[in-house]
RNA sequence: GAGUCGUUAGCUCAGCUGGCAGAGCACCGGACUUUUAAUCCGGGUGUCGAGGGUUCGAAUCCCUCACGACUCACCA
C-alpha cells in the first residue's frame, strides 16, 4: 500500500475513534509511569516460567513495536527508552470492551499506557499481564519492518526519529555519545577547569587552516563568519586571568565532507595557565582512558582493528617517524633544494616553494599518518605549519606541540601556546602573504588577538580534541554520519 | 571537485538475454485465550528516483539530471 493511502486510512482511523469512542488519543497531557520496562525487567528476573507476582502493579508506557492479535488473547512487544517487554492483552483480564478495543484501535508504532501485573509465560518470556491500559498516542506512519530494520542510509539520516525507533543499537551510539562529553566535563572539572562559551558568529573565523561559512547580519549590514576553532578566543580570556577554560562547542568548516569529515562537528578545547605541550599530552591520556573507562574497556575494536587506550600512549617526533616510515631524515638534509629534490623522489608534487619543513610535513602526511593505528603522540611540529604554537628554544625550527593519531587519524591537537606577541605578529604576517599566495585556508590576521597577547599571556598549554572522532572510535561507527544525530545532507531537490 | 556503485510497494529485497510488476514483513477483511519473524484463509496497494532517447515493445539498453554509498583529493 503506497504510505500516502496508509497515512490517509490511519487518519481516517483516528476520526472513527473520536467519533464512535468518543476517544481522542492525544488529549493525554501525562503518564504516571511508575517503572521503565528495564526496572520491570529487572525486578521480575526471578519469575519462573507461568509464575506470576500477581500482587505486583506495574505502571509503565511505551512504544508497540510489534502485536500479535489472536482471537480472545493477543500478545504485543513493548518498547520504551530503556528495553523492551512482552505485553498480555487477554479478553479475561482486561474485560470485553478493553480487549476489543486493543484488537480494533490499536497499532503498531502507538504508544501505549499499561497497567497490570508481571509473569513470565510458559515459554519464558517476562510480560505483563495488562489490567487496563490507556492509548497516550497514535502512531499515524507505519513502522519500517520488524525483522530487518532500517537501513537506508539516506531515511536513517534525514529522517533519524525514524532510525532511532527502528535501531535501538543507533540510540545506544547516542547515549555513549553524551557519556564521552560528560567524562570530558568530568575530568576537566576535577582539574579545575570553566566552562565558557566564546561567539560563533564572528567578523573573523580564526585559529586554524580551514574555509568559513559566511552569513549576514542585516542591522548591522555586515559579513559575519561562523567560527572554525574556539582558540583564539578562548586565549585571549586566558589573559583575562580565567586561568583555566575550556569549551566543548561546535566549529563550521566550509570544505569537503567523507566519512571523517561532517560541516559541522564538535571540538573540545581546553586552554591552562601555567602549563606547557607536556601537560596537555597527559591531560589527553586521562581524557580518553577516562572515556574509554566509561564506556566499559581499554581496548575497543574499531573496524575489526583492535585499539588500546591502555595509557602510556606511544610518543615520536615528527622527524623520527619520518625517518623510521620513509627512510628521509629531514635533519640530515642541508637545504631546502635538497629537501625538495628528495621529495620528489618519493613522489610528491613539488611547486618549488616548499622548505624542508614543508617536506617534512608533506612526508610525514603521506607516509606515516595511516601507520599510526595505535594512540600515538606525534611530536615536534615544524614553526611553519604551527603559526599558534610556542618555539621550541633549543630548535627554533620546530614548536612545542604535539597531535594525536588513533587510526590513521588525527584526534587530537595541542601546544605550548606562542605568547610572544611579536612572534605572533610575524606569524600571521607569514599567513597572510600566503594567503595573498592563493592559500585560501591560511589563517587570517586577527589584529585584536595580537594585542590581547600585548597585555601578556602567561605560559599556556593549550589542547583540542576532535569529540565526534573520539566518539566514532569507541563506538566503533564507521562514518562521523553515524555519531552526528542530524548529519549535514544535501537537500532533496 | 573526480571516479565507481546504487535508487523497484511503507520497510527489506528479487526481477536473467528487452516481452503482462514480484516475494517476505507491514497494511486491509476473517478464524484463533500462552504467542514471540505466531499460524491459517482472502486482498497487491507501484510515477520501477526524474527527464529524454533507441525499440513493435524499456524496471532492464543509451544520454542528462537529482539524491545516496564507497574510493580519491582537501580537511579535524
Amino acid at each position: 500500500m503506497p504510505e500516502e493511502e496508509i497515512l490517509k486510512q490511519r487518519i481516517d482511523k483516528l476520526m472513527r475513534l473520536r467519533r464512535e469512542e468518543g476517544i481522542d488519543p492525544f488529549r493525554n497531557d501525562r503518564w504516571d509511569r511508575k517503572e521503565t520496562l528495564s526496572e520491570v525487567n529487572e525486578a521480575y528476573a526471578y519469575l519462573e516460567p507461568d509464575a506470576h507476582a500477581a500482587d505486583v502493579e506495574i505502571v509503565t508506557a511505551g512504544r508497540l513495536m510489534t502485536i500479535r492479535r489472536h482471537g480472545k488473547a493477543s500478545f504485543a512487544t513493548m518498547e520504551d527508552e530503556t528495553s523492551r517487554l512482552q505485553l498480555y492483552f487477554q479478553l479475561d483480564a482486561t474485560g470485553e470492551e478493553a480487549y476489543t478495543f486493543f484488537k480494533k484501535w490499536v497499532d503498531t508504532g502507538d504508544i501505549l499506557g499499561v497497567v497490570g501485573t508481571p509473569f513470565r509465560t510458559r515459554r519464558g518470556e517476562l510480560s505483563i499481564q495488562v489490567k487496563n491500559y490507556t492509548l497516550l498516542s497514535k502512531a499515524l506512519r507505519p513502522l519500517p519492518e520488524k525483522w530487518h530494520g532500517l537501513k537506508d542510509t539516506e531515511i536513517r539520516y534525514r529522517q533519524r526519529y525514524v532510525d532511532l525507533i527502528a535501531n535501538p543499537e543507533v540510540r545506544e551510539t547516542f547515549r555513549k555519545r553524551a557519556l564521552v562529553v560528560r567524562t570530558f566535563r568530568d575530568v576537566l572539572e576535577r582539574h579545575g577547569t570553566l566552562e565558557v562559551e566564546t561567539p560563533i558568529l564572528s567578523s573573523l573565523a580564526g585559529g586554524a587552516n580551514a574555509r568559513p561559512f559566511i552569513t549576514y547580519h542585516n542591522a548591522l549590514g555586515v559579513n559575519l563568519y561562523l567560527r572554525i576553532a574556539t582558540e583564539l578566543y578562548l586565549k585571549r580570556l586566558i589573559v583575562g586571568m580565567l586561568g583555566r577554560v575550556y569549551e566543548i562547542g561546535k566549529n563550521f568548516r566550509n570544505e569537503g565532507m567523507d566519512t571523517m569529515h561532517n560541516p559541522e562537528f564538535t571540538t573540545m578545547e581546553v586552554y591552562w595557565a601555567y602549563a606547557n605541550y607536556q601537560d596537555m599530552m597527559d591531560l589527553t591520556e586521562e581524557i580518553l582512558v577516562a572515556c574509554a573507562d566509561a564506556l566499559g574497556s581499554r581496548k575497543v575494536t574499531y573496524q575489526g582493528t583492535e585499539i588500546s587506550f591502555e595509557p602510556p600512549f606511544k610518543r615520536a617526533t615528527m622527524v623520527d617517524l619520518v625517518k623510521e616510515f620513509c627512510g628521509v631524515d629531514i635533519d640530515a638534509l642541508a637545504s631546502d633544494e635538497e629537501a625538495r629534490r628528495v621529495g620528489k623522489t618519493k613522489g610528491l608534487e613539488i611547486t618549488g616553494k616548499e622548505t624542508r619543513f614543508g617536506i617534512l610535513t608533506e612526508l610525514f602526511e603521506a607516509y606515516v599518518e595511516e601507520k599510526l593505528i595505535q594512540p600515538t603522540f606525534v611530536l615536534g611540529h615544524p614553526v611553519e605549519v604551527s603559526p599558534l604554537a610556542k618555539r621550541n628554544y633549543d630548535a627554533p625550527d620546530y614548536t612545542n606541540r604535539f597531535e594525536l593519531f588513533v587510526y590513521g587519524k588525527e584526534v587530537a591537537n595541542a601546544f605550548s601556546e606562542l605568547n610572544d606577541p611579536l612572534d605572533q605578529r610575524e606569524r600571521f604576517t607569514d599567513q597572510l602573504r600566503k594567503k595573498t599566495e592563493g592559500d585560501e585556508e591560511a589563517h587570517a590576521f586577527d589584529e585584536d588577538f595580537v594585542q590581547a597577547l600585548e597585555y601578556g599571556l602567561p605560559p599556556t598549554g593549550g589542547l583540542g580534541i576532535g569529540v565526534d572522532r573520539v566518539t566514532m572510535f569507541l563506538t566503533d561507527s564507521r562514518s562521523i554520519r553515524d555519531v552526528i544525530l542530524f548529519p549535514t545532507m544535501k537537500p532533496k531537490s
